[in-house]
DNA sequence: CGTATCATGTAACTAGTTACATGATTCA
DNA sequence: TGAATCATGTAACTAGTTACATGATACG
């Protein structure tokens, strides 16, 4: 089943798998991306973190320092590992959100370049359909669509275009990295 | 208070407020933006519609139609709409994400052209400060920063540079439609 | 005759927020 | 002394999903 549900038990490991983290710089990082992923709350930020060490995914370090309060660091495990990229390996959602997308990003630096290759193809595709579909139903306005309909579509639109732009040129620089070979012919 | 929440309830209130709808119009329309704002399951989105006809925000009338079910078409009485009002007259908060302003330009049919602009102004010099912020991100940025990380900064850069663009394209025809004095000179 | 679309709904569960509580340190 | 940042946590609540149930009509 493709993946739909953006918890944030994925993202969590995501960050983890990348550097070991306390709880609150989890946080700290997460809130500089506000506008793009919504970030938790420390209400479920923590009860996520003890789920995962519960559950074998991550292990838990105290780190005390002179004049600063101890920070509980967070560090992935084998297991969680393994749980990350049996979630990542799944294929894209034909309605994958921009938040769940920018999930992966985050994550991109667990996988494979080439799982991240295939990864943005897949994606890719999947927003040049909606960007043709979103041309589609901006030609098909008339007088009587709505003032906020007529912003969305062409909201949407522009975000479209601007994303396709943005693969296109992520799958150049990776394809040149990933497969060096055409480049020696 | 700045709004924060991002609940269905002022969302479909929104969408009742351009025209009538049942919940399976609500469910359909936001189906096609599901990869911008997640649109809610039916499980979520017919209790919503319940919740806003017993606040007295909407109304229902049970439409009878031949060789065809019953629907349950909702539209929005003068107390949803002064809800509606109050909701959107919040000032726009400095974390706002793309979800919360696509909310916004759905229920911009709702309010007035001086509301509307002054919103999209606000969101520029946002977008703004955010896209700045994101560039001195990305040139600070060294062998050490992840795969993850350096995607992420990336695309967001991306992102913002055409939301900003788009901004600005928006402001300059709604100031030409809303203030046409200026032409006049 | 089975499957797809139309159309509504409920119940059990999970995930998340809000609001609170703690306690140290630093800065004005 | 009072506020700000660092750092963690819990409890009560709200919002949401998943999975089910219903029943008609249309299509092949």
């Amino acid at each position: 089943m493709a993946h739909k549900s953006a918890n944030y038990r994925y993202l969590v490991l995501g960050l983890l798998a990348q550097q070991p983290m306390s709880g609150y710089d989890i946080k700290n990082l997460l809130s500089n991306l506000s506008w793009l992923v919504s970030s938790p709350s420390f209400g479920s930020l923590y009860p996520t973190l003890h789920a995962l060490q519960r559950d074998g995914l991550v292990t838990m370090t105290v780190v005390l320092r002179e004049n600063k309060p101890p920070r509980k660091v967070y560090r992935i495990t084998t297991a969680g590992n393994e749980a990350l990229r049996a979630w990542i390996d799944q294929p894209v959602a034909a309605e994958t959100s921009i938040r769940t997308f920018l999930m992966y990003l985050i994550t991109a630096g667990a996988c494979t370049p080439t799982a991240l290759l295939t990864h943005l193809q897949q994606r890719r595709s999947q927003v040049a359909m909606r960007h043709s579909a979103l041309e589609r139903a901006a030609s098909a306005q008339d007088a009587t669509t709505g003032t906020g309909q007529h912003l969305i579509i062409d909201y949407a639109l522009a975000l479209a275009a601007a994303e396709l732009a943005w693969l296109d040129q992520a799958l150049q620089r990776l394809s040149m990295t990933t497969l060096p070979a055409y480049e020696q012919v």
